[in-house]
DNA sequence: CATATGTCCTGAGAGC
DNA sequence: TGCTCTCAGGACATAT
């Protein structure tokens, strides 16, 4: 479930192993199939074992950690992963621990990668790497920086369905089922209008709900659903579910006029969006 | 080329 | 109570 909120809270709360350096990497003995972890062993050791942690970054639904060797270390949680500096939620799923060192307090942390289903993975790419994996050819422009304009033009021509378009990390990075359906409510867009029957208005309100929406969920520390999955890097949950609008509150009153919500599916994933606040004809 | 579908995974919850 | 089944959706592989 990780989108962008979710993983921007997870970068800004493992801040504190900037400046510091790794000292010793473990994956922890696992009893189920082991996360793909790339380069492994002793290879993996060979990189990043005596780097140094210089910046964190994200992009769309990754953290990065960068090396004073030009060396990224990729964080990709995918559904259940997390990344923390503190306790995770339980030792059984805990999949790879980075014991750094710092000359500063604090002086030992831990960076920790914990993934319950182990669909999430980590990656050490070099800059040439990182071009091709997660370059412009490759990843969307971010959805916090995404320019009205650059946003319908790389949507509009498609006939896919906005809710469908709006997860195409290719087209813009970031927003995953949650936020896709919350955003389409504050912009009263229908999910399911083809995106070649949108007009410049609505591509103007659907910019402005995603960036809302976006920034009110960073500021509550992302969702966490009913399942606790989700923590911040501190493993404390986040505050943002208790503003959403319509995702997974079917047969609940619409916030703006009351009608109930309905939940659909589009590319077997679940929509939730109200019939009134969002009519698929307009006038 | 664009778009659609299948796949991986665990554990919560439903239904009997 | 305890079993089996379904479902949740990230990214990517494969199919149409």
């Amino acid at each position: 479930m990780p989108e962008l909120p979710e993983v921007e809270t997870m970068r800004r709360g493992i801040a504190a192993v900037v400046g510091s350096r790794i000292v010793e990497v473990e994956r922890p003995r696992i009893s189920r199939r082991p996360i793909l972890i790339s380069p492994n062993g002793a290879a993996l050791r060979k990189r990043l074992v005596g780097r140094k942690i210089i910046e964190t970054d994200r992009l769309g639904k990754r953290v990065v950690v960068r090396l004073d060797s030009g060396d990224s270390i990729i964080f990709e949680p995918r559904m259940t992963g997390l990344v923390l500096i503190t306790d995770p939620p339980t030792r059984e799923h805990l999949r790879l621990r980075l014991f750094l060192e710092n000359t500063k307090p604090p002086r030992n942390l831990e960076l920790l990668f914990w993934d319950r289903r182990g669909l999430g993975l980590v990656r050490v790419v070099s800059p040439a790497e990182m071009i091709e994996r997660y370059g412009p050819e490759t990843l969307g422009t971010d959805a916090l920086t995404i320019t009205p304009d650059e946003l319908s033009e790389r949507l509009a021509p498609s006939r896919r369905a906005i809710k469908v378009a709006l997860l195409d990390q290719r087209a813009v990075a970031g927003i995953g089922n949650l936020y896709a359906s919350e955003i389409l409510h504050l912009s009263a867009i229908h999910p399911a209008i083809g995106c070649n029957r949108l007009r410049d208005d609505d591509w103007r309100r659907i910019h402005k709900a995603m960036r809302d929406v976006l920034t009110k969920a960073i500021r509550y520390e992302g969702s966490t659903l009913s399942d606790g999955t989700y923590r911040n890097a501190l493993n404390k949950e986040g505050g943002y579910q208790n503003h959403h609008r319509v995702y997974d509150r079917a047969g609940e009153p619409c916030p703006g006029c009351k009608t109930e919500i309905v939940r659909v599916v589009q590319a077997q994933r679940s929509t939730f969006f109200c019939p009134e606040c969002q009519p698929k004809k307009r006038r």
